[in-house]
Parts: structure tokens; sequence; C-alpha cells
RNA sequence: GCCCCCAUCGUCUAGCGGCCUAGGACACCACCCUCUCAAGGUGGCGGCACGGGUUCGAAUCCCGUUGGGGGUGCCA
């Protein structure tokens, strides 16, 4: 077996490209089979350097490898069958479009994109299909002779003969199409660039591919591939076509509509192995009930003809859900090198690890991080312009009730050493200060909570407090203090 | 318009003729736990699009309707 993926550098990764080339990799992998990467850059108008390497570097950082493909940063091609990037195999085109030409199997048609475009219109006028009338190929030979002395750019137009084209889908069974309903679509633009329908049918012959599976959204182009492969006396490979990801609107997902881009997800946190457990469902189960997979365990598991034949919502509350899942599994260690990224340098790994426990149960994506502790790090003042002085006053209180916890907290906290600043004390300390005040627990710690955290909701109080340590819980505050004296009058 | 594909809770799905009083997960709601928020626990709400067949029996098979999607490029 030897599967393929042939992403298009038209755009950075998106998410349904990134499905595609999992669901390649991991029937692959499967069945111990090769799996290829092939560039299709032949939209040189839409394509970029960048965006092919925004694709090579999301598919690694999701896990994707491949057995055979383009080089990197000057390295060689990977395989025996390259080059591997579509660009670089035009001979190859030029040579098989010759012989389609002098098989009579294409012809040059040198209507203009006007000419074709009025004709479309008349036709859609007649309510017909439309296709091209094949003008180009019913000329007489003079006109012909006249068109090629001229050396007028032409393009080459597949003849497509009508019959039913069937096929038995790996994921939908039995398919069939009748070709008579086509029009002769363009293999080589005018310019002699070769277009999709043509190179995907000449590389996957090549480079040997045995199954194809793609997006749902070719499903109606394979029987212009098939056709193709007859007249070039290729092999067939296997088809198979995978339900799309859709906005939540159901309509193909779109990047006007969701966000589409891996490298997007990728920055705001999401873990590669929920990501990749996340999409390897959206179209498939192992038809149990288990749902948390690592990419070995998904290899194993997989088989394209249990893909679902509907298309799949992209559920962001699920993946956030499943991203939560993955970071509480991971161990203090682990976690705190992920998020490193999200955290200032200022903060050592000795102290991010102790940050970690903050932080854990609470986090959903990796970008939350600062979010969540960024007051540990932040400066006082800074911390004192997240909140307004009301946001002090307990739910049940106000200035007065505010004020009494806060100053409470302070004779509590400053009658501490250093050494006994730690939670388990602190709270200790802090209850019985809220006795002493007649307050109960909960509307003493709020005050105290937002004075030290700058928020309403934080991480547990006391392990705040201890992590922030005595001198800055105080100036806090007093901080606090000060503000709400500004107001309180 | 034409062609093709699809159809189980709001969402992802289990189900492949009797095990279904349709199961799980996310989301939502309630309660418990609790210094806030989470996490966790318990419970709840909620679905086989519709109509015909076939069959002793249909979410499962067939046909139709409806609905949705994709395609219909000198894009991929």
């Amino acid at each position: 077996m030897r599967v393929r993926m042939a992403p298009s550098p038209t755009g950075p990764l998106h998410i349904g490209t990134a499905r595609t080339s999992l669901y390649n990799f991991l029937t692959a992998r499967h069945a111990g089979g090769t799996y290829v990467l092939r560039i299709e850059d032949t939209d040189v108008a839409r394509g970029t350097v960048e965006f092919e390497r925004d694709i090579i570097d999301n598919l690694h950082w999701l896990g994707i490898s491949w057995d055979e493909g383009p080089q990197v940063a000057g390295g060689d091609d990977i395989g025996i069958f390259g080059p591997y990037r579509q660009s670089q195999r035009m001979e190859l085109y030029a040579r098989e479009a010759d012989r389609l030409l002098e098989s009579g199997a294409a012809y040059r048609c040198w209507c203009t994109p006007e000419e074709l475009e009025a004709v479309r219109r008349e036709q859609e006028a007649r309510r017909e299909p439309p296709r091209y009338n094949r003008r180009c190929l019913n000329l007489a030979d003079a006109d012909r002779a006249a068109f090629e002395a001229d050396a007028r750019p032409s393009v080459i137009r597949f003849r497509v003969t009508p019959e039913v084209i069937r096929f038995d889908d790996l994921v939908r069974g039995e398919v069939e199409f009748d070709n008579a309903l086509l029009g002769d679509f363009v293999i080589v633009r005018n310019d002699g660039m070769p277009l999709y329908h043509f190179v995907v049918v000449v590389d996957d012959e090549a480079m040997e591919i045995t199954h194809v599976i793609r997006g749902e959204d070719h499903l109606s182009n394979t029987p212009k591939h098939i056709a193709l492969i007859r007249a070039l006396g290729y092999r067939e490979p296997r088809f198979g076509h995978i339900p799309l990801i859709l906005n939540p609107d159901r309509s193909k997902m779109s990047k006007r509509k969701s966000q589409t881009s891996i490298t997007a997800y990728r920055e705001e946190g999401y873990l590669p192995e929920a990501f990749v457990n996340f999409l390897a469902f959206l179209g498939w189960s192992p038809g149990t009930e288990e749902e948390l997979f690592t990419l070995d365990e998904l290899a194993s598991r997989f088989e394209i003809g249990k893909v679902h034949h509907g298309g799949a919502v992209f559920d962001r509350d699920r993946l956030d859900y499943l991203n939560g899942v993955y970071i509480r599994a991971m161990s203090d260690e682990q976690l705190a090198l992920r998020v490193r990224p999200w955290v200032p340098d200022v903060i050592s790994d000795d102290g991010l690890l102790r940050l970690v426990p903050l932080m854990k149960e609470r986090l959903v994506k990796l970008a939350d991080v600062p979010g969540l502790i960024g007051f540990v790090w932040e400066p006082d003042e800074v911390v004192a312009s997240w909140y307004a002085p009301e946001l002090l006053h307990p739910k049940k209180g106000g200035p007065d009730e505010a004020r009494a916890a806060l100053t409470g907290a302070r004779d509590a906290l400053s009658a501490l050493g250093d050494s006994d600043f730690a939670a388990d004390f602190l709270e200790q300390r802090c209850r019985e200060a809220a006795d002493g005040a007649g307050m109960k627990a909960g509307d003493f710690f709020s005050p105290i909570r937002v004075a030290v955290t700058g928020r309403t909701v934080s991480p547990p109080l006391f392990a705040s407090l201890e992590m922030l340590g005595r001198d800055r819980s105080i100036a806090r505050i007093e901080h606090a203090l000060g503000k709400l004296t500004g107001v309180a009058v």
C-alpha cells in the first residue's frame, strides 16, 4: 500500500487538510504501507513557499510524518519517486500531455475566456448544462492550421468519452457517474501550466499510489480522473472520500466562518496530542466508548472503511474539553515545560514548576496561562489596575466589610514571619481573623483575593499568597485599602 | 438548473433486523464538594427528518418525499 497526501501551498495548513492527512497517515500506518508527501504547487498565482513551510511545520507539529517527501532546508528528497514538488515535474506532465494529444484523447483549444463565457451564458439561458461546446475539436483543418501558424496560445482539453464510470469507494461503496454529462475539461493552461485533474493522475501513477484518500469535495472529480487514467493506460488506484468538516451552519468549513488554520490553534495553546485525538474522531470512531487515543493507538485501530459518510461540525467546546483532559493528565514537570513559552523569563524554571499546581485544573489552553497566574509576575500597579474599587466589596457587603477584611488580613499577614508564610498557616490565620471581624470566611476572603490577584476569580487564595510572598502580598493589600478610601467617602 | 453524496440528542458519536424503555461523550440545568473559579461526584434535559413498503419483528433493508452538503473553473 502506498498512500499520499497532496496539499496545495495556497494557504496555511487547513483543518480539513490536516484531517485528511491524518486519515491517510493512519491508513498507511495501520497497514504498514508507505506514506508520501507531495506538494501540489501548480497554482503559481496563489502558492507561496511560506505556506508550504507552514504546512510542513504544522504537519510535523501534529506528529504526522512521511516516508517519502520533498527536500526541506536544502536537504535531499526522501524517496526514489521524486521530485515531490509538482513544480519540479513539468517534463513528465508535458510528455504525458503529448501522449494524450497524439492518441487523440486530448486536443488543443484556442477559445478565449470571453468566448467561453458567452457560450456558457447562452447554455444557461437555455437551461442546458454548462459545458464546452467542442468548437475547437471540430475545427476545419484550415482554421486549425491558421491558429497553429499564428502561435496563438492554446489550452489542452481532455476529450471526455461518454460512458458510465463506476468505482468502489473505500468509504462509500459503489458510486457511479455518467461522464456524458461532463464537458471536455482543460488539463493544460494556455501558459503551459498543467492543471490539477491532470497532474494528480499523472503523479499518482508515477509514484505508484495505490490508495487515494481525500475529501468528499473531490468525489465528483473522481470520474474525470478515472477517465484520464484509462486514456493514459494507468492502473486505477482505490479511491476513498472522507466526509467534510463543517462550519456550525453545516457548510464546508471555511476561513470566513471558522478558524481553519492549524497555526492559530497551535498559538492558542492546544496540545497536538489533544488536537489529533479530536480530529480523528471527526468522522470516525473505534466503535466502542473509548475516546482517548494516542497517535500510535489510533494507527492500530483506525480503519478507513469505518469512516462515516456524513459531514461533522467542528465543535470547539469538545476540543477545549479534550485539551483540558490532556493537560490534567500531564505531570507537573511536563506541563511546566509546555507552558514555558507563555511565561516570562523572570519566573525561573523552579518557580514555574511551583506555579503549575495552581493552574493545572483550571487550564483549558496554554495561552490562558497569563490570564490565570499573571498576577504572580505582574507589578503591583498593573495588578491594581485590573480592578475597580467596587470589586473589593464582598458579595454581601460594601466598603466597610471590604475594609474590615483587608485590615484584618493585613494584620494577620504582618504577624507572620517569612518562614511561616505558607498556605495552611495563612488559611488558619485568616479564618481566625474572619471570626474576629465577625465575618463569614467567604466574605472575608473575597476582598483579599481581589487585592492580591486583581480578579474575583483566581487560583486558591492561600496558595496564591504563598507564591507571591509576604511583602508583596501585604503591599497589595495596602494598595487596595488606599483605593478603597478613594471612593468610600 | 444538472450531477453526486449525506441524514440517530444542540454537537461528536454507539448501533450494522430482535440484546433499544435507543448507549456514551461534549455542551446545558440541578445538587454535592468548596475561600472564588475550576476539577471531581451524582442526577436531569434532550434524538432515530417524514411517508410508504419488506419482515413475525425495523434506528438498522428497499422506494419515495423533505432537508442539508459538495461539484458543475485556463483553483486545488
